[in-house]
DNA sequence: GAGTGGTCTAGACCACACG
DNA sequence: GTGTGGTCTAGACCACTCA
């Protein structure tokens, strides 16, 4: 009626202790941690229920395991945490604010060289270029510059961005492999400002963010944000 | 003599099937995926192997698995990337660079109501207080302003910050449990600009981390670093 | 050689979802 | 009921490290 534990799973127990005895300071950075052996007399299971639970801690960082010597605290010197970066739409939308889009530009241009050395495409050759405009409740939030290998997304040109976003049509679009990026602080262009109604001299939070599928890149975005309206949080738990 | 693949574990040749066809868009994100006893059967392994591939999968966040039901393709509409907040110190050295501190502040303070209130203590009660200015290379590269509380590392004005870093000291005297962080961009004080030797308008990359214990919030620090040397980077591999 | 982790197996029981 | 995933077991073989 009233047992909200619906007892835990042995594994989950092994690795719940461990984890608080972790967390407590019992065994601190680098020190050595029972075996595998010792947890399985101690908790009376099998060793691949404990072995479950140790692996589990180390893909969380919170172990470092070693073949052939043993099991050791981690040193906590890095805090991980997931920084998820969203579709902006989902974004707004979970807030339960409208979002827009303007579409200030979306066209095909010939690649400048840094760009192509970047996209993987011969200097020159053409390439899809967005420039758009995000709005929370038609609060300017984020200025997108986009350029996008045509190879990867043939019908990028022929969608409607203020009703889907670039993010969203290439993530259904493409199959991504691996996406690398960049937070940095700095003053958007003269253009920028404009089209985000900030002052020349706002600070702005960019985001540059790159994505590969398994050879080529897909795409290259710039993303710039007023200071004062928009910021990136996460948190981290063992 | 030559070869470099010491023969994938079984496991890992599942997850990576199944990675590949994921990453080439064999089964479009919803999609029902094979189940358990099918991949045993393809690939002539036990069910916990095939087991093991698809939990570390849905661990990644590639697959979603529902009791009953089946393995989906994951909607991949968020991209999580690992965002690791590192001790300055490590981050410079790795570098090859040489780091050092120079301490503004190390004192004992009366909180202030909103602080006390993060920090969880009586407003007005003492709290620990540093302001110190991280250099690589000589160069000014982020300015500390951390609050402690003393409950949780009695020794922390003892400590000789210019020898050893808050972050490092902290993670080997406390038992971290959570940690919380605000990325966004923004001016800096009139002191942190002098501290940091930069113009008073200069965009900056300010970062707000606060680490609690199991129960009480340890320290909250403000981290502000100029935008035109410093950077957030990461990337994101499925 | 003794101790450690890395992995696999062949079966088992369970909870859950769906028709 | 059938099929799915969630989990556990008791043993096994291997590779590695260290004395």
């Amino acid at each position: 009626m009233s047992s909200p534990s619906p007892r835990l799973a042995p594994y989950a127990q092994v690795k719940q202790y461990l984890k608080q005895r972790l967390a407590t300071g019992d065994w601190p950075p680098g020190q050595l941690m029972p075996s595998e052996a010792e947890l399985v007399a101690q908790f009376g299971v099998s060793r691949m229920t404990v072995n479950r639970a140790l692996r589990e801690l180390q893909a969380e960082g919170l172990v470092d395991r070693v073949q052939g010597v043993g099991t050791f605290a981690a040193a906590l010197h890095k805090v991980s945490s997931t920084l998820t970066l969203r579709d902006l739409h989902e974004e707004i939308a979970e807030r339960g604010h409208r979002h827009d889009a303007q579409v200030v530009a979306q066209e095909q241009v010939a690649a400048p060289e840094a760009l192509a050395a970047q996209l993987g495409v011969a200097p020159g050759s053409p390439v899809f270029h967005t420039l758009i405009v995000h709005r929370e409740n038609g609060v300017p939030l984020q200025c997108e510059d986009r350029y996008v290998n045509p190879a990867c997304a043939p019908g990028y040109l022929a969608q409607d961005f203020s009703r889907t976003t670039p993010t969203h049509y290439l993530f259904q679009a493409t199959a991504l492999w691996r996406a690398q990026y960049a937070i940095e602080a700095g003053r958007p262009t003269a253009e920028e400002a404009r089209l985000l109604a900030i002052a020349a001299d706002e600070p702005c939070l960019i985001i540059v963010r790159r994505t590969f599928s398994t050879e080529a890149a897909i795409t290259i975005a710039r993303l710039v944000h007023p200071g004062s309206r928009y910021g990136v949080e996460g948190q981290f738990t063992p």
